[in-house]
Order: C-alpha cells, then sequence, then structure tokens
DNA sequence: CAATGCGGTGCGGAAAACGCACCGCTCATG
DNA sequence: CATGAGCGGTGCGTTTTCCGCACCGCATTG
C-alpha cells in the first residue's frame, strides 16, 4: 500500500537497525530513505531514531511509533484478507512462530490439509525458541505462535492447550520397544540422546530427575530433532520427545515411540497463541481453526 | 500526518456523503479528491464506494476500511500524545459526547479544573441522545461517552457507573423546598415542567407513574433544561432533573433540589463510557481518571 | 593514518499530485 | 417535457514532491 510506505520504511529501518542497510533491503537510496526518516519526525515534532556512530537504534519516542506502524501494518493485512474473503478469493498469508517439534510432522500436514481448501493462502514457518516466539508475536513478524510450556506473558493470548505426555523414541527393535509405558529409571540405564537444554522436554527430563536419585548423562546432545532420531536408529540409544514430534508413518515403521509413565515425569503443556488485543487475518483464523480441531481430534485438549 | 492523507481523505468523504462536499471540506478540488479515491480503491483491488446519483456511498468492503481508517487515525492521535506527554509537553485534546444534564455544571467544573492543571489541553464536548453518543464512541468522534442510562451495547466499556436519584426541582421559596424527601404524589399536584420524552429522566418517571394511579400531564414540556430551570424560577412549577445536572452553587440561592422517595422511584444510573478495546490518548485517560474520582467524591458508585 | 561505514545535504531530473476546464449522467423542478 | 443543478469522471498543463547521484563531515577500526 503507497499509503503506509512511511510505516514500511520507518519499520524497516528499525528492524535494520541502520538507514543504509534498510535503504538496500527496500531499493531506495540511503539519502531518500534518510529524507523520508527526517520528513517523518519533522512531521512528528520529535525524533524517534537515536543516531549512532554505527547507525541507528529508536528512542523511547521511537518505541511508542514502531508499535504503532507495525500494528497498523498488521491490522491493513487483515482488512485486505478481510476484502479478500468477501469477494471469495480466499487468498491470504499466514505466518507461524513455533518450536522444532511442530516442524517435523504435524504444521507441515496441517499446512498440506489447509492448501488443499485454500491454494491460494501462503505460509511462513519461524522455528523460535520461546522468547523469540513471543518477540515474533509483539512485533507482528508471526500471526500464530505454537510452544511447548511458554514463560506466561501477559500479551500472549492462548488460543488452546494440549496436553503432551514425554515420550522415549528408541528404535523399533529396541528391547524396550515391547512395553506400553516406559519408567524413566528402566530408560536411564541405556544410553541417552537428549535435546539441547533449550528445549522444554529436556526441561521437564531435568526436573523429573531432580526428584529421584538417578542421574541425568547423556552420551549425546542435538539441538537437532532429526539428529536425535537417525541417532537412535543406529545405536540402541534413546532420546525423548514430545507425541506432537513424531510423525505418525515413520513411528509405525522404524521407530517407536512409547510414553514415560506420568508418576515419573508429569505431562507438559503445547501452547497455541496469538498476541493478545489482536483481530488476525481470516486466512490465519482458519488455520487457527483447523489446527484447534486437529489438536481436538488427536490429544488430550485442557 | 502527511502520510496518513488517504485515510483522512477517505473518511471525510464517507462522512460527507459526497465527493464535491468532501473536496469542500478539505480545501481540495473535486478531481483531485476522485483521483486520490480512485487511486486507493486501485491499491486495494475493490471499490470501497458506491457511485450513486447524488453521491458516494460506502460498500461492504468501505465499511471494513473506514473501520480501519478510523481506528487508525484516532491511534494516531494516541500516539502524539504519548509522545508528547513523555517530553513533558502536556497537550492534547480530549473529545466528549454527554447527555444534556451534564452540561449544567458539572463537566464545566471538570473541566476548568482538569484545565487548571494542564492548560494546553483542548476540549470537544457534544451533547447528543443515547444512540448518537454510542455512534460517536463508535466512529472516534468521542473519546468518551457520559450517558444517562444508556441501552447496553457490546461495543459500549463501562468505566464508571453512578447511582442518581431523581431530584424535584423548584423555586427555593415553593412550599415544598421544606422536605428533606418528597413522595411522587406530592410533586404531581403542582404544574409539571417536563423534560422531553428523549431523556432518560423523563422515562424514569413515566415508568413510575405508570405503577400508580395517578397520571402525568406536564403543564410544560421541554428539550431545553435550562429553559426548565428558569420556569420553576418564574412560577411555582417543579420539574425533574438528576443531582448532577443541578449546579451546587445555584441549587443554595435560588433553586431547591430534594429526592424523590426511592419507594416512588428507584435510582438511575449514569455511565461513563469508552469504545471498547481502544487505547485512550493520555489526556483523555487522566480526564477519565479525575472524572472518576470526582464522582467517588461526590455521588453514590455502584 | 588511511580505510571503512555511517548519517546528512545540494542539486537536477523524474514522478506524483493538483487545479482547471469540460464531459456524460441522473433527477428534481417548473 | 425541457432544463438546470448536482454528481462522478477525464484530459492536460502546471506545480509540488520525491528520488538518485555525488559529495561532505564524522567516528571507528585495523
Amino acid at each position: 500500500m503507497r499509503h503506509l510506505t512511511s510505516f514500511r520504511l520507518i519499520d524497516a529501518v528499525a528492524r535494520a537497525g541502520s538507514i543504509r542497510k534498510a535503504a538496500e533491503r527496500t531499493n531506495l537510496t540511503p539519502s531518500a530513505l534518510n529524507r523520508r526518516v527526517q520528513a517523518f519526525e519533522e512531521e512528528l515534532g520529535v525524533t524517534i531514531f537515536e543516531r549512532l556512530p554505527r547507525g541507528v537504534k529508536l528512542n523511547t519516542a521511537g518505541e511508542i511509533v514502531i508499535q504503532h506502524a507495525r500494528a497498523q501494518l498488521a491490522d491493513m493485512d487483515r482488512v485486505r484478507s478481510q476484502i479478500a474473503d468477501l469477494s471469495g478469493m480466499r487468498r491470504g498469508h499466514v505466518a507461524i512462530a513455533c518450536s522444532q517439534a511442530l516442524t517435523t510432522a504435524f504444521l507441515p500436514e496441517q499446512i498440506a490439509a489447509y492448501r488443499a481448501d485454500y491454494p491460494a493462502v501462503t505460509f511462513d514457518v519461524q522455528v523460535r525458541d520461546r522468547l523469540a516466539t513471543e518477540e515474533a508475536l509483539l512485533d507482528f513478524s508471526a500471526d500464530v505462535a505454537l510452544v511447548f510450556e511458554p514463560t506466561a506473558s501477559p500479551d500472549f493470548h492462548t488460543l488452546m492447550s494440549v496436553r503432551q505426555q514425554l515420550h522415549a523414541v528408541m528404535a523399533i527393535d529396541h528391547p524396550l520397544a515391547e512395553r506400553a509405558v516406559l519408567r524413566l529409571r528402566e530408560c536411564v540405564r541405556w544410553p541417552l540422546a537428549l535435546p539441547a537444554p533449550m528445549f522444554g522436554g529436556r526441561k521437564m527430563l531435568e526436573e523429573a530427575v531432580a526428584r529421584t536419585s538417578s542421574d541425568l548423562r547423556p552420551t549425546l546432545e542435538s539441538n537437532s530433532f532429526v539428529f536425535l532420531k537417525e541417532h537412535v536408529l543406529a545405536e540402541p540409544a534413546i532420546t525423548f520427545q514430545i507425541p506432537i514430534g513424531v510423525p505418525e508413518a515413520e513411528a509405525g515403521t522404524r521407530l517407536a515411540s512409547r510414553p514415560i509413565d506420568e508418576r515419573d515425569v508429569p505431562a507438559g503443556v503445547l501452547l497455541m497463541g496469538q498476541r493478545r488485543g489482536r483481530t488476525l487475518p481470516v486466512a490465519a483464523a482458519r488455520f487457527v481453526d483447523q489446527l484447534a480441531r486437529a489438536f481436538a481430534a488427536r490429544f488430550d485438549c485442557v
């Protein structure tokens, strides 16, 4: 939209941290971009950027302005999608921020199912940690967030929460795979391939082990769920994952996924949420609906 | 703000109902304004105005757009006032929609008190009926509304509510002025000067009388509270008003204001409210605070 | 101390916006 | 039934705004 260029450009400058870098990304010369920033500041009567030797940085007034600008840009997108919707075009865009466990199977399936109905809708999926996920909601770079056990933030509005019991994941021919439910003390006797400490599943494990006398000594640690999965296929080790991160097809053939007894590890919660107070674009709202139905059909919803 | 001109102009066209009229008010030629509207519609991909022989009218898409546009314009005002506030300027503007009873004494006093602290803040007070008050909140032409017994609307967010017992108002030398509390049947024996049926106080009276055998035959009816007041000063008639509409100074010298017994007329409620979901500009929020304190100090708050 | 990267500015040309005059249309009115 | 008023829309010349280029001063850095 031409009439929101000022906001778009200011947003670009704030994100890039420098007028020259933002100029590249917006296909403008630094001089033109600089003048637009100056013109905006003059209209407003105050500067919104601190000029530093290595670039620019938002000042207090700038923080207020950038919040407004991003909210306005996002809301204009919603307006466009609402209008597109009422003219029957069914176009739109959905930006998702989520943790790694979602990318394995659940999200791709859900997006494919959604795009079967609305092929003109585009998606953006960004894998982030909990903090970055919340930030993405706040600066409108994500419409929906899917996180495991987030720190409660007042701006995070929970749309749905799903119980996720921690599962032990191993090769299908692993001795433990014959059991339906596993105790934690059985698992720790085997080589452990653990997700990095930044992940929610790891945190759950550590809290559980802290309550017992046993010890959590990983033989392998990785921040890549794919790598952990390949590792337990290659040797008789055990890794851990929440059910939503275990592709069902693979679980039947090569991998086995068995729940840990709830007495050992209490179930965690997977949350779907949006920025509080925001009206989601039509496409995003519809996708949220579909996810909610999928959750309800396949998992325990609380 | 230059970068929001498109929104400002579209809003003007929507309000004027015709491009030519809007062109006059915005100091533009009809051709220029027409082209801006066309350009905006082309960007958006859909028309937002129906072209009629006598002017233009918003279509469905236009209704969505105009809501967004007005929200953004109002929010930009809030941003400006927040910025002005943090640079210590204490400037701003408060737009109030209220019913007539407020104009007599309460609002002028409160505004004067406020402007003693913040002389650079400007005010706009529009007297409207209940319906128009809600509309004013919705199209952002008012920040705060003060209404007596409004129809509950989902978009009206109540900030405070105050009990207001109906009072009989008469000259200070009127026989009834000697009593502290009056029964309705005593009042109706005297000539009655009633507010017009559109007002909340009149409605309360009629409902009260309907429950009795007596009759409500006004000798005078007016939509001007000032006129009603002057009338009861000139002859021994009685009019009715809620306490907030009776100036305290005058009440002591020329006018007497005596509550009607609650058994006859149950107390009404005066509401202060804003549009739901909106963040008020700093000046308006501060004024709301002051009003809330004034209400709490002088009246029964529920 | 030179090199690099930053924001800021003067200037000429490109692009957008505007005002003017005018068109076609509908509808109230005499 | 004619006619004029009021409406949205358009072509064109002019004015205003915006942009890119070249360049400056400055701080940081290797």
